[in-house]
DNA sequence: TGACATAACAGACAAATGTCTGTTTTATGG
DNA sequence: CCATAAAACAGACATTTGTCTGTTATGTCA
């Protein structure tokens, strides 16, 4: 490889080694070294110890693919969660299997059990949910008063504010056009699916 | 190991493949094997193969720590994007360099400069936008009427709806109680930092 | 119980990958 | 221009890792 000013093509190493631990895969010494001409791997080698030297990379000495992104480790992990949709026979099932579709979420716990759901209707545009947002969800069998949640009523899956009064469970819609849910009164199988996390909308 | 009946060993296999795929660094054959107690590689690789022949693993043949997740393998780009904060002498710098805090976005185009912002003010509520959601921002110097955008007013970033009236720019909140600022009129320094692609909101 | 499929084991070789020592070439700053 | 540091090259060895052939043990089911 032809030669470069100090640091230059170190730069463009650490993009590479960095984008390619984000997609999966760290790469191997000689990834780099094809990736950028070299004609030696040490080539490449010297470059990337000088970035763990630095502190910008993070290493597993002897072990294949060692390299990590230092920051990024404890951070907070990293979930692949699935994109729900359809609710079928009372159950929440994968909509269009076909390619199912995969989000990534960082999470505060690595145990937790995350799904995603796209929003229909406007039943809580008062609380910033619009239709078409995708709220990511926390499974669980309880909620507090004052979460956003997620419930099966009936057949449906619908996003309210979770409400107690009188000891009673209220779905509430945070839009003056759509009336509480109030799942004793009505006589509607309830089930409480778990508790919005976090909403997510695309204005691209 | 033990022996146990068929295809019970092999699903936590999958499992512990799985997380550890998720967690950035896919197992080497032996990893599974210690991590199971087998005495000899081919217990392993026994499984492994099978898991991909059930499509439920996806492999790169010869490559280390070759396994994927085989709906993983099309998912869009990932990106780990910085989140700005301050604007200071009219320059959006990052806040709090101290950890810098970084993002996952998955991005359709891999060539855009991102960036977040944290948005403060009520001024674009009846966008479904509130103060303390995080906004993702495509780096550009123009935009379309209809997009939101991060625009420089001054010292102060703003998050408004971008139209243009007569050929002039105007910047419309989305909340009666704020003003369009009209920026040739008050004649405030103006620059369009960028285009609003993501609102992201944590209600943990 | 016995046939069968699967699980697990044993040992080895080959390829990929990490690591090392030393040399040559080039950019940079005085 | 020269001294110096960094970049790039060369070739090799050690370890890790993927792969293979064959054997033994155990669960399953008729």
């Amino acid at each position: 490889m032809a030669y470069t000013s100090p640091g230059k093509t170190r730069e463009k190493i650490y993009d590479f080694v960095r984008e390619r631990i984000l997609s999966g895969t760290p790469p191997t010494t000689r990834d780099v070294q094809r990736a950028f001409g070299f004609r030696a791997v040490q080539s490449a080698r010297q470059h990337l110890e000088k970035l763990v030297f630095e502190g910008k990379l993070a290493k597993v000495d002897g072990r294949s693919r060692g390299y990590r992104l230092p920051e990024f480790g404890k951070a907070s992990p990293t979930q692949l969660i699935a994109m729900l949709g359809r609710v079928q026979a009372g159950e929440l099932t994968e909509a269009m299997e076909d390619p199912p579709e995969y989000i990534m979420v960082q999470t505060r716990f690595d145990d937790d059990e995350l799904f995603a759901l796209t929003v229909e209707g406007e039943s809580m545009l008062h609380a910033g949910i619009l239709p078409g947002d995708m709220v990511i969800v926390r499974r669980q069998p309880t909620a507090s008063p004052g979460d956003i949640v997620v419930a099966l009523v009936g057949d449906e899956a619908t996003v309210k504010r979770y409400r107690e009064r009188d000891g009673r469970v209220e779905l509430h819609p945070e839009n003056e056009a759509f009336d509480p849910i109030i799942p004793r009164e009505d006589g509607a199988p309830f089930s409480l699916l778990g508790k919005v996390i976090e909403i997510r909308r695309s204005v691209e």
